[in-house]
DNA sequence: CAGTTATTTCAGTAATTACTGAAATAACGA
DNA sequence: TCGTTATTTCAGTAATTACTGAAATAACTG
């Protein structure tokens, strides 16, 4: 039914079934997959072929991963079928990835948040919740402020705050190392 | 079927809605949205009747919620009765999350790959493929690198790094033009 | 225009996932 | 021990989601 490399299998298969967990489904994983680690772009009847699935399916699947950005349109001369690849470059896939979900999974509960923190408490009970609301709120924008910061970077330079990481941590832990001191300094001054 | 305040009731209603999108189902994520907002632990009981579903459907949700590290057990003094809230601070919340997604979503992918990636590849097409496979590998394992580093960090310090977050580009920024002037200061020594 | 090929749509069905009620288990007190 | 209350399990069913095949649309060619 599928008639793929040992290795592209193993890999087209885990994307199938992992596809549940990332909330798509298994066909959308299957044909990311596919295209991700496949030389040259392909058709839809070709993916049809490897993966074993009916055409209506591939169609609706394609038309998924266009919507999340995952997935390019490529056309050769003299060739009227729609061939699609994803991007060469895996910061851009994360970048992509990363903008998606955040459209999907963050926005609207922000949005839900803002509205909701408006409306005046009628109750302790209400007052109570809106105080936990506002928390999450506040952390999800300090998240979002973040990476609309981190974002705009250019891959090497994302590679850098990466790699760096730990260190920026250090750094961190050294000033309050020496804030502390001045401050005991000055607090032994007063005494 | 569903009383609450209705300023409480948006909220798990959206929870509810988005639990597709977050990988969980509709009522695990009314119940965590209900706990979460919740002044004091809630029974079981509670839960039916605020949510109006089946005892046996909080018993399951609640499951997966503790399996998820997302909520907390406790008990009253002189009462048998399981009651269950969610941990107080946001920061400790987003930790879990983070280590729970982590572990379903990233880690599995990560040794298939590296599984795959020490067959040895029986053609071009398993050869590209593998090129392709191994690009994502580094980039998931710098990803997780970096997060094994900054999960660390108290909260305090992760709030820091995070309002830093642009700043830290400048920097490194400013780094980059003092090199890029002394390489050009050297450049025009050499003409 | 009619004929051909590529793609999409969508009603029906298959497969999966969520939920319930009833029965089983567990943990206690009398 | 038996009775009571809390919780879990699980088979059956409801609800949702995924997939297919057939028909419709679209885009081209001679």
């Amino acid at each position: 039914m599928m008639n793929l490399p040992p290795l592209v299998q193993s890999f087209v298969l885990h994307f199938g079934e992992m596809g549940s967990r990332w909330g798509i489904n298994r066909t959308v994983g299957q044909i990311y997959a596919l295209l991700y680690v496949s030389p040259e772009p392909l058709n839809a009847e070709q993916i049809v072929e490897s993966l074993g699935i009916s055409r209506s399916n591939v169609s609706m699947s394609l038309r998924e991963l266009q919507a999340w950005n995952l997935v390019l349109l490529k056309h050769l001369p003299d060739d009227r079928r729609d061939f699609f690849t994803t991007p060469d470059d895996v910061w851009q896939i994360l970048r992509t990835l990363a903008e998606e979900r955040k459209k999907r999974e963050v926005d609207p509960t922000l949005s839900v948040l803002r509205e909701i923190l408006m409306q005046k408490p009628a109750s302790d009970a209400e007052r109570h919740a809106q105080v936990r609301m506002g928390e999450m709120h506040s952390l999800i924008e300090q998240l979002t402020t973040w990476y609309e910061d981190v974002k705009q970077l250019e891959t090497d330079r994302l590679a850098t705050l990466l790699t760096l990481g730990a260190k920026v941590t250090k750094l961190l832990e050294a000033k309050d190392k020496i804030v502390s001191l001045g401050r005991s300094k000055r607090t032994n001054d007063k005494g």
